[in-house]
DNA sequence: AAATTACACAACCGCATCCAT
DNA sequence: GATGGATGCGGTTGTGTAATT
């Protein structure tokens, strides 16, 4: 007896989600968290694969979401952990609050990849392109690399990832993730100790991040609703955080008109997700600890702005 | 203005892993 | 320990849009 699809493929729905299959999603999720990705569809009344469900909700409806490019600070940090951990998205996006594995790894496929070879660097193992041994690199995985070697973008990023490691170890009080993250470093990356504080590249990419303020912002504020990188996981989102202030705080605020979710202007319905939250009582969903009234409201103007554009 | 190319990103697929039985 | 189901993850594809020719 052969395994059963993980959904029902009869029936089911494929291809680019609508607004209103989006809306129903939010709102099951926001009422009743996801025990069972596989229940999901149904019981949200979706004619969606569970996986189908889990994966729209995690890279695209998940209120505390950044959208857009990332920023200067984001990308040499992705970078930097690609060095250390290979291609394992999930992790690396584990350490970018807001943002998803899927959405970093398509920006490292479009962009970063082609920034590197440019700079002659190898974007699998983060070496120059035109060493000798770069063939014995061939056969190494990145996980390998990352176990095994100091790369170019690691001595040149170490600087900044020091300071992020050790502030945000600091401002979260949480050491889990980040120890997992030193384990790689001390073991794998030597360079991490040994980089010259003097490198001058270091300290201008130390400096380009210490002033990205969205992104400090994000790792430091500690009124910040967002969670720390280590803290972004689903299990946590089962009883889901709503947009935070930081998030708000960009222009590339989570629109949540544009994806059609708010009622349009000449829908004249005053509901919408957010709305449907206060519906149902935002304590219910533990938002309470999460999301006061200011933050609220600021959620809310930002809703309105976004509805105004449209 | 139309055609072509490049880019951004949403979504799917298949395999791996975890966990309960 | 074996088995099967649920979920997670990474690779890849598809599609819409902007830029260029």
């Amino acid at each position: 007896m052969g395994r059963q699809p993980c959904c029902d493929k009869l029936g089911v729905k494929k291809g680019p989600w609508t607004a209103e299959e989006d809306k129903k999603l939010i709102n099951f999720i926001l009422t009743n968290g996801h025990c069972c990705w596989r229940a999901v569809p149904k019981l949200a009344g979706l004619r969606r694969c569970g996986k189908s469900c889990r994966l729209r909700w995690t890279n695209y409806l998940r209120p505390d979401l950044k959208r857009g490019l990332l920023t200067e600070a984001e990308e040499q940090l992705v970078i930097d952990l690609h060095a250390r951990l290979g291609n394992r998205w999930s992790k690396i996006a584990s350490r970018l609050p807001g943002r998803t594995d899927n959405e970093i790894k398509n920006h490292w496929n479009t962009h970063i990849k082609k920034k590197l070879l440019k700079m002659g660097i190898d974007p699998v193992t983060h070496e120059p392109l035109n060493k000798d041994d770069q063939a014995s690199n061939m056969t190494e995985t990145p996980q390998d690399h990352a176990n095994n070697t100091t790369s170019t973008t690691t001595k040149n990023l170490t600087t900044q990832t020091e300071n992020h490691n050790h502030l945000s170890q600091e401002s979260s009080g949480s050491t889990t993730a980040n120890s997992e993250l030193a384990e790689n470093s001390s073991s794998s990356s030597p360079a991490a100790e040994n980089s010259s504080s003097g490198d001058e590249s270091a300290l201008l990419l130390a400096d380009t991040l210490c002033n990205d303020e969205s992104f400090m912002n994000n790792l430091w504020d500690d009124n910040s609703k967002l969670s720390p990188p280590e803290l972004v996981d689903d299990s946590l989102w089962k009883y889901s955080c709503p947009p935070s202030s930081t998030t708000y705080g960009d222009q590339k605020v989570v629109n949540y008109s544009d994806m059609g979710i708010l009622p349009s202007l000449e829908d004249n319905c005053s509901s919408s997700w957010l709305l449907d939250c206060q519906d149902f009582g935002i304590q219910d969903f533990g938002f309470d600890n999460c999301f006061d009234d200011f933050e609220l409201n600021k959620a809310l103007s930002a809703i309105e702005m976004g509805q105004n554009l449209h």
